[in-house]
DNA sequence: TTTAGCTACGAACACTGTTCGCGTCAAGTA
DNA sequence: TACTTGACGCGAACAGTGTTCGTAGCTAAA
């Protein structure tokens, strides 16, 4: 791992104002390190808990060390977001097999993002333009037009599909960040919230309170394939319409 | 408006070390008072602009003033969202025209919130709970179970819905907030998207650049409208396969 | 008249992203 | 070998954030 040439260690002179010893554990700065540090707090704590000072900490060094190699916290975001996408497995177009192409590839974007918190946050209003996005992009277009649709239909159904999955992922991976910090505080949230629900005057929200249970049902998978399948069968019955 | 007693008035002494005289010009701080200014804030500048500071700023006091009417920022921001859900307007369920409704109200959700800058991100992993909130569910729901859709299938098209609707609404009124300050940064943001895409390399990149102009055509109307049909049709579609 | 309680709010705390300018160190040049 | 140059590192500072605390002022009840 060290770059430093090894030589015998010799003891540091104490009468040296700052020793400086310049640990060969400490990891070298650099730009993917720094996007793998922030993703690891990511990870750790959520997107909140990112801040310049603590990327900077896990170096043993300030937040202005940083900038020498990311312009700003916006584009370390972005690098994180493109190093995320890069875990997204989403498989070569194959005509034959273009609907469950379609579902392997949406459930592989929304299981990466559920796994990295709430991430996906950070791509509410950006368009994400990293190598990795684009290749992501890139498969996901050639599914859609493998399986026969249209080029708008394609650009705008990719646009349409890539929102509804990381927002999925976005509610699943942000539920371990969001509405408190224990389990037993988010526990609560919930609980509260169906109470809440089911305690509302059936005379003013008659439809709201007849679904009752309906409304809270469901696991995320479950809600996500109906999803799915709404948005799929829409595309086909769109492109049937058109021709 | 002043809850004063009117009483003809007496030029305060002055060696009053305080005057404190209690303008009438001054709003009266009120929870009402807080969220109007608050998205006042939110419409003139976004979500970014919003700090209990800017909004103490109003009323010529200091953002501690504030908290014996919002027990935090979080709380001021659900009120805003509650304060905008209000101007919505969704039509009463006609189990006739149940599809035109739904139209309607997708895009009276979605022109409110184009209409608010990016408010939409302060609803992205939230459930509101305000009673104009309620209101519109209610009657969402109520157009979805008019159509005979079953309550799973009304709960979860509910959920997708709203989603896609506020998140076109948000990709409309953040425009004007995100990207740039002025309307040259974002046009020179757009036109370099724009020439990004069409630089990249055909070998690598087939069906993105083969796509070319189709990804960035259509406006926010066309392209909603397009989200619209598809999630109908495939709505439409699921209901019939299933029975 | 005194007390109690409520509203208001300046000051402070612990943070944030970012910039400035100084120090240190390694490589290149004379 | 001595000197210079330039890149990198980073402490300190700036202007901002949400929130809490203690205290002042005023009003209404005792």
């Amino acid at each position: 791992m060290s770059e430093v040439p090894e030589v015998a260690e010799v003891p540091v002179p104490p009468w040296r104002t700052s020793p400086r010893s310049r640990s060969p554990r400490k990891p070298t700065l650099t730009q993917e390190a720094i996007v793998t540090a922030a993703l690891e707090i990511i990870d750790a704590e959520g997107m909140d808990a990112l801040s310049m000072r603590r990327v900077a900490q896990r170096f043993d060094t300030g937040a202005a060390s940083l900038y020498a190699y990311v312009a700003n916290k916006e584009e370390l975001v972005e690098l994180v977001v493109d190093r995320v996408n890069g875990e997204v497995r989403i498989p070569l177009a194959d005509p034959d097999r273009w609907r469950e192409q379609l579902r392997e590839a949406m459930f592989a974007i929304r299981d990466v993002y559920a796994a990295h918190r709430d991430l996906g946050r950070a791509l509410i209003g950006a368009v994400p333009i990293g190598p990795n996005s684009l290749d992501s992009s890139e498969r996901l277009l050639a599914i859609l037009r493998a399986g026969g649709l249209s080029p708008k239909v394609s650009a705008f159904a990719a646009d349409l599909l890539s929102m509804y999955t990381v927002m999925s992922g976005l509610e699943m991976g942000g539920q371990n960040t969001m509405h408190g910090a224990t389990d037993e505080e988010r526990g609560a949230y919930y609980t509260a919230l169906h109470d809440y629900f089911a305690s509302l005057p059936a005379a003013r929200f008659p439809t709201l309170t007849s679904l009752g249970d309906a409304l809270t049902s469901g696991d995320g998978d479950e809600r996500f394939a109906f999803g799915i399948d709404v948005l799929l069968l829409g595309m086909i019955a769109y492109t049937d319409r058109e021709s």
